[in-house]
DNA sequence: CTATAAAGGTGAGACGTCCAACAAGTCAAC
DNA sequence: GTTGACTTGTTGGACGTCTCACCTTTATAG
């Protein structure tokens, strides 16, 4: 097994004008040299070049003017919404705080009609079922219900108290690419509310997902209760054209 | 001399690959032709054929393998989520409704102090407020409160009962390219509850939204307090590496 | 029979070159 | 002064060619 990875040329290039941006050598509106002289500059052809200034518009960190010229965006570009994947560990320490769980059950059981569905399930499959309170510098934060096709990990599975995804990843080799998630409200769960500590004046934020693997297979269903005094979503939303 | 080359000819490309797929010639999961053959096929270069197939990629309609080959896409490319910007209006058509608009207020205002922030207004600069409510099929739906810089627009600036985004396109000339959104949840409002005429036990959903034009800025603040239970916002969401 | 090596096909990346479309400035003719 | 052709410099698009990395299949050695 050779992992010869050998970084593209148009990558190295995309990293450097980034430097130049972040080391103040590129300010914020410069004009860009001519994609001719830049290419000479960064000694890569003009096509490499733009390989990566097409990427790096891609990524909004510049502007290109056709007849006019390239330009250093801006603005910051501000992300991090709930467009973008992450772990509810991730979502946690992104607030600074420490995330703690709590585990109050795990165990192979029979799906719902709604798991066979979503799971894309067959008959006779179990999936694992985990449910957990998430907290944040030891308040909770968020219950959680987890759900996996029990054939798809190994008899030993040993669920850590990280990340599933980070689990998932590490401990079964599946990858998760992408999610579909539903966010709803609901303004009060006997048990759920009761667990979170919150009041019946206090509504639950959903979030409701499919995660999928990298070749589309349906891999966790997840259902999310937050607080919803001590969390919000927010989303990056794009004008398509 | 003139050839018509007026459309570049990797959007051609694209056309003619996607033709291919809706007549059924390429079936969902179908290897295309290699790389060399297709762009023989095509009468491209295998470069234009490469530029075509990179943006099919993004549009998740072809899938790479490499060393593999191409192959079309089985599942129905799902999106809709919020992470792309659309109105109430076509929120609403998108389900099969009608939608309708009821004017609670409109004329200018003072802004907050949050509206200045967010607007990045001046002193003495007045917001023109709107307040709505949009209904589907003739029910109410949704509470909406606009505010846009006063200075923007046109003294006999008319609102008409359309999306405001649309109407800000076509009388103000005003693009709106993309927005910060924020989601949020409450159990019950006093006024709002009672004209979306929900009882206490229906929550509402808060979209909490920051617009921006082309040249990122701030143009719309809204906030929308949705309907719990007609309503629940979709995100797709993607790992990113 | 199995395991390993070689071969061939595939997509990925890169280069140099050319022409077209676009924007802005220059300058002469009106 | 205004107009309109021309010039210059920019990004956009396209081509042909080459090398590399990756995967599958086949052939071969043991």
């Amino acid at each position: 097994m050779n992992y010869n990875y050998q970084t593209p040329r148009y990558l190295l290039v995309i990293d450097q004008i980034k430097e130049k941006i972040n080391d103040g050598e590129l300010e914020p509106g410069e004009r860009l040299p001519s994609e001719t002289d830049f290419a000479k500059e960064l000694r890569v052809s003009r096509n490499t070049l733009r390989e990566a200034l097409r990427i790096l518009e891609e990524e909004n960190i510049i502007i290109r003017k056709h007849g006019v010229g390239t330009f250093v965006n801006k603005k910051p570009v501000f992300s991090g919404g709930i467009e973008e994947l992450f772990s509810i560990t991730d979502m946690i320490q992104r607030e600074d705080k420490i995330p703690g769980t709590e585990l109050l059950f795990t165990g192979s059981v029979d799906p719902h009609s709604d798991d066979i569905k979503e799971l894309n399930l067959n008959e006779n499959e179990q999936v694992l079922l985990v449910k957990r309170v998430r907290t944040a510098d030891g308040s909770p934060l968020v219950y959680c219900i987890d759900k996996i096709p029990a054939n798809l990990l190994a008899k030993g599975y040993k669920l850590n108290e990280e990340s599933m995804l980070k689990s998932l990843q590490e401990k079964a080799g599946i990858t998760i690419s992408y999610a579909k998630a539903d966010i709803k409200t609901i303004g009060y769960h006997e048990e759920i509310s009761e667990i979170l500590n919150c009041d019946s004046d206090t509504p639950l934020l959903i979030l409701k997902q499919i995660h999928y693997d990298l070749s589309d297979k349906p891999i966790l269903y997840s259902l999310n209760f937050f607080r919803s005094d001590q969390i919000s979503f927010s989303v990056f939303r794009k004008r398509v054209f």
